[in-house]
RNA sequence: CGGGGCGUGGCGCAGCUUGGUAGCGCGCUUGCUUUGGGAGCAAGAAGUCGCAGGUUCAAAUCCUGUCGCCCCGACCA
């Protein structure tokens, strides 16, 4: 392959876009990548083609190794498949809608369960059949509310995703285990940085499942990890480990104490330390908050109330999670009007069993442990309130925030907390779809055999930014060799034959194989085509400048920034081993 | 949806307070010079100032409305 600068479709920018905020979108829109349309929509330009489709390459051919086979559906959609699996409704607003000339409702696929578990139930009907793992490579359409940062996160993405199909757990279990394998592999060649960690599997229903996360700090997702074992999750997935109980006969006897004006922790904690001679902190607090939890499809509005140590704070993703498919909101002003046994600022758990209100605690409440709470009326709270004595939760929840130090739930050691950007998810997804679609196998027996998914996805443009995010300098992007556009990026000066040469090597160096970009553009200043060599980002630059006239060229590594001035004798096997 | 900001040649921006001939840098075209770190000189092309209405002799500028975009948050298999 051999791109040529005078004729090749690019202009690059010397000023960063206005709209460019994080790294990947400003290089890539500076570099001549791509260029947007509209919000979260994307052209591809001739070089950030070349880099999608390597990448893209790399996933299509890691999927085959591990045995996948390759389809492709439509990305217009007709709505019967998201009606059959409640879909069409619960996706909500991110789902891209829109009708025929006929009026018929249609959509534009976010994600293809449906259509794959329909495609196996119309072609296969034997248990011999099975398993199976299909993917497609296919444009994907969310309207996000706030698409932002450029390709890292767009209404429009390429995205790799896969089903496995297997008659039983274990064999989804394999499924899984090969498409982590798999994953492993392909984001070890793409040169991306990444972190595999625990992850929720929420609303779509399923037992395990995990993520591939790029640690950068433009991420989305908060995830902890462990330095002494090993252990990583999603901050929505990790567990707090639980105290031991203690025994409830040598605790305190609880005690009310009259505290005016202390809606809040802090004024509670003040209060109490200064007032009542205590010495406590938020920690010994347990604070109690009210959500009413609505379920998508059902009119029932459940109150619930959680209880946590005063000196965290409610994560609301993590509650959410918690609570999935469930729906927490805030309790409102006129949600308290309704009941009037909860005491805002001063609800406290030992009445909640004669109110028929759910309760559930954080996991550090255990049994035995001793509280300062509200005490159900205003201006009063209580303290020495003993868990399993003066109050008895109806379970536990993860809902309070996770932090940086918090014990980590494996192997007790303190926990980091990182942002990261989801460049994968494979989860077990279990019946769901199967069960939506009437996906049976004929067994052995005559009798039919409910068929178990995996699901299994991978960012492709979305890997093209976060290498971006992660591989880039001052100067401008540091591919990785195997995603780079092209091998080698062949400098001509300009003066006397400089170009010439530029262009023999480049023929040489096509013709042993190698990728290569020849900058031949004539009447522009060795300067300019520095700057752009180092922005475009190719691994190994070569110069063919003034050094020859005495018979040398100047090789680079665009990484290390290292330069060396080696024969032009030698230039094509030298070039051909840094390339290697 | 809440908060903040911005719409002026292809890109980045000034001008708006105080109404009066639309400007700068980059890029682009032509010529000459230059050629190892985003060259110099000269001459050019290119803009319904987001849109609509209003005030005024006169609106990029003031008023009203509207549309769009960006950032933070909410949201997001």
């Amino acid at each position: 392959m051999l791109l040529r600068m005078s004729s090749l479709f690019l202009r690059t920018l010397r000023d960063d876009p206005a709209d460019a905020e994080v790294p990947s979108h400003k290089l890539l829109v500076r570099a001549g990548y791509v260029r947007r349309v509209a919000p979260g929509i994307y052209s591809w330009l001739p070089l950030g083609m070349h880099v999608l489709k390597n990448v893209e390459s790399i996933v299509r051919d890691e999927m085959n190794k591990m045995g996948g086979q390759e389809v492709l559906f439509p990305a217009l959609l007709p709505r019967e498949y998201y009606e059959a699996t409640g879909r069409w409704t619960e996706y909500g607003d991110t789902l891209f809608r829109l009708k025929d000339r006929k009026g018929a409702d249609y959509l534009l696929g976010p994600t293809h369960e449906e259509l794959f578990a329909d495609m196996v139930k119309g072609e296969y009907s034997s248990y011999k059949d099975y398993p199976v793992t299909l993917y497609q490579i296919q444009t994907k359409y969310r309207d996000e509310a706030r698409p932002r940062a450029g390709i890292l996160r767009g209404r429009e993405f390429l995205m790799k995703d896969s089903y496995s199909f297997d008659l039983d757990d274990d064999g989804l279990k394999r499924s899984y285990e090969q498409h982590r394998e798999a994953y492993i592999k392909t984001f070890d060649r793409l040169g991306i940085r990444y972190k595999i960690v625990f992850a929720t599997s929420g609303a779509m229903g399923g037992s395990a499942s995990e993520e591939f996360l790029a640690p950068t700090p433009t991420g989305e997702d908060t995830f902890v990890a462990c330095h002494s074992c090993g252990y990583a999750a999603n901050a929505e997935a990790v567990t707090t480990p639980a105290p031991a109980a203690r025994p409830v006969a040598g605790a305190g006897a609880q005690q009310v104490l009259d505290t005016p004006d202390t809606p809040t922790i802090e004024t509670l904690v003040d209060h109490v330390n200064t007032v009542h001679g205590l010495s406590i902190t938020a920690a010994d607090t347990l604070k109690n908050i009210v959500v009413k939890i609505t379920t998508p499809g059902s009119d029932k509005v459940e109150t619930l109330i959680v209880g946590i140590p005063g000196d965290r704070e409610v994560d609301f993703k993590r509650l959410e999670a918690a609570l999935a498919p469930g729906e927490p909101a805030i309790f409102e002003a006129e949600d308290f009007a309704k009941h009037p046994g909860l005491v805002r600022g001063y609800i406290g758990p030992q009445v909640l069993k004669d109110l028929g209100i759910r309760y559930l605690v954080d996991p550090r409440v255990v049994t035995g442990t001793a509280w300062v709470t509200g005490a159900n009326e205003p201006g009063k709270h209580a303290v020495n309130v003993v868990a399993g004595r003066d109050f008895t939760p109806d379970g536990t929840i993860e809902a309070a925030e996770v932090r940086a130090g918090d014990a980590c739930p494996r192997c007790g050691s303190e926990l980091s907390i990182d942002r990261g950007i989801e460049i994968g998810h494979i989860f077990q997804l279990g019946r769901k779809y199967a069960d939506a679609a009437g996906l049976d196998a004929l067994g052995p027996d005559g009798k039919p055999i409910r068929i178990t998914m995996g699901s299994y996805g991978i960012g492709v443009s979305r890997a093209v930014a976060v290498i971006a995010e992660q591989a880039h300098d001052q100067l401008g992007l540091v591919w990785p060799r195997e995603v780079a556009p092209a091998d080698v990026h062949i400098v001509g000066t300009g003066k006397e034959n400089q170009i010439e040469v530029a262009l023999q090597l480049a023929e040489e160096l096509t013709a042993k194989g190698l990728r290569v970009l020849v900058d031949d553009r004539a009447g522009v200043s060795p300067g300019v085509k520095f700057k752009d060599a180092e922005l475009l980002g190719l691994p190994t630059i070569l110069v063919v400048g003034r050094g020859l006239s005495t018979g040398v060229v100047e090789l680079r590594d665009r990484a290390s920034g290292t330069k060396e001035e080696i024969p032009l004798a030698e230039a094509t096997d030298r070039i051909l081993a840094a390339c290697s």
